[in-house]
DNA sequence: TCAAAAGTGTTGCGTTTACACCCATGT
DNA sequence: ACATGGGTGTAAACGCAACACTTTTGA
């Protein structure tokens, strides 16, 4: 902390943060939510924020967000797609410019997670999971973003199919609608809402059912031959 | 040129850079076309590049994309949005991030920068206007970056009426229609882009017609009141 | 008066929305 | 048997594309 915290006050560092949803089950509602970190240090100490870092000087953005969100969560995205770069003078007492990322993550993944580390013994004590749309006030300007990625992950799933990134491999179409309803905030007419997931060509019947219920549901995989992450504008695959 | 170029070996730079379109007529069809800056130095010395500078310490990435965009066209774009943030490790010699933007140009604004920089014989021996759909090659991955901006426009010209920002205060619906269709490359039913332009509410009529050719065509004004410029994710006004 | 662009009317088609209805299973 | 969600059918409403048609000017 000698040198190049000295330096810090002149030039301009560069971060790389990850709004990452996934699904949880509160009773019988679904709720979309996302992992914070509580901060150690200062600034905002802490507070919780977004799971991020400092840009190497030898990897990508795209690398530097899988690796940011690997360290902090232990887990492969669904999706990862570049969401905007944030660059006020006076968002940090230093100057920093962060370039946020947005991420699905499996339902199936979180719970494989939770369980690995509830086995092992190490659940991080400054990793918490919160409700996507009741935050506490979070460090920096990280509940505009947020509000933001949420903006982006609503307009995203009127025209493409990524919700399928937040499900396990397998879903009935009631599990795809009940994440629909919870990203857009309203009813979706099953019948309607069927129709147009067949007719989409990005899901694939199996010959398996969820059972348990009543009526046993077909289970549905996507149709991996559709894209689903957003190689972004280089169309290059990290 | 000392110990800061030293330096820029082992630190990430922020660069701001800028797509800026705007329409030209060649002959009896418009075409979109944006201007760029040939390189005076390494590298890609004598190459053309997009307009753009470093950010300063003590400015936000919005002041810096206007502020360069100003030294180079000295222009006021009526558009200017975030496009995307370049990381690509490789990309420069040095390590650079660049914050790349893209604006839209009025094209009476362009005509009355040409018409000044003429008559006070200073035109810019560096920079040169282009067809957008047919460039040489650029220096860095500027070409992909164009296209890149080629695309975001296209696509936000389906759901935004942000195509006025390329015309003048007042035209005709013939005019607008014709931006749509450079930047579409299709043609578009003269009657059924008359209703939509018309219900979309963006549109005031004048009671002043474009007079010369046939029957005199009246002239529109955009409606100020829906916003036009994108205020990114924060909701800033620049 | 004629060509050509401005502007209006009408029709057909495909998609979405609303909702009635049947099916299959656990309790 | 019956309640409940799974799954199908259907008709109205809406938006959009195609195109015939009228209007108004300059030449």
């Amino acid at each position: 902390m000698t040198r190049s915290a000295d330096r810090n006050h002149d030039i301009t560092r560069v971060a790389v943060s990850t709004v990452i949803f996934t699904v949880r089950r509160t009773g019988d509602a679904i709720s979309l939510s996302l992992p914070l970190v509580r901060r150690t240090r200062d600034p905002h100490e802490g507070q919780w924020a977004l799971p991020g870092g400092w840009l190497d000087i030898s990897e990508s953005l795209d690398a530097a967000a899988s690796r940011t969100l690997a360290e902090t969560t232990g887990l492969q995205p669904s999706y990862l797609e570049q969401l905007y770069a944030f660059g006020a003078v006076d968002r940090s007492p230093s100057r920093v410019v962060s370039i946020v990322y947005w991420a699905l993550l499996r339902q199936d993944d979180v719970d494989a997670q939770v369980a690995a580390h509830a086995a092992a013994g190490d659940a991080p004590e400054n990793v918490a999971w919160f409700d996507a749309t009741d935050l506490p006030g979070l460090a920096f300007d990280h509940n505009d973003i947020v509000d933001y990625a949420l903006w982006r992950l609503r307009n995203k799933v009127g025209y493409s199919r990524i919700a399928h990134g937040l499900l396990a491999d397998e879903f009935t179409l009631a599990e795809l609608r009940e994440v629909y309803e919870a990203i857009l905030r309203r009813r979706l007419d099953p019948a309607n809402f069927r129709r147009q997931a067949e007719g989409s060509g990005t899901l694939i019947p199996t010959e398996r059912f969820r059972t348990g219920s009543h009526r046993p549901a077909r289970l549905y995989r996507y149709n991996r031959d559709v894209e689903l992450a957003d190689h972004g504008p280089l169309g290059v695959r990290a």
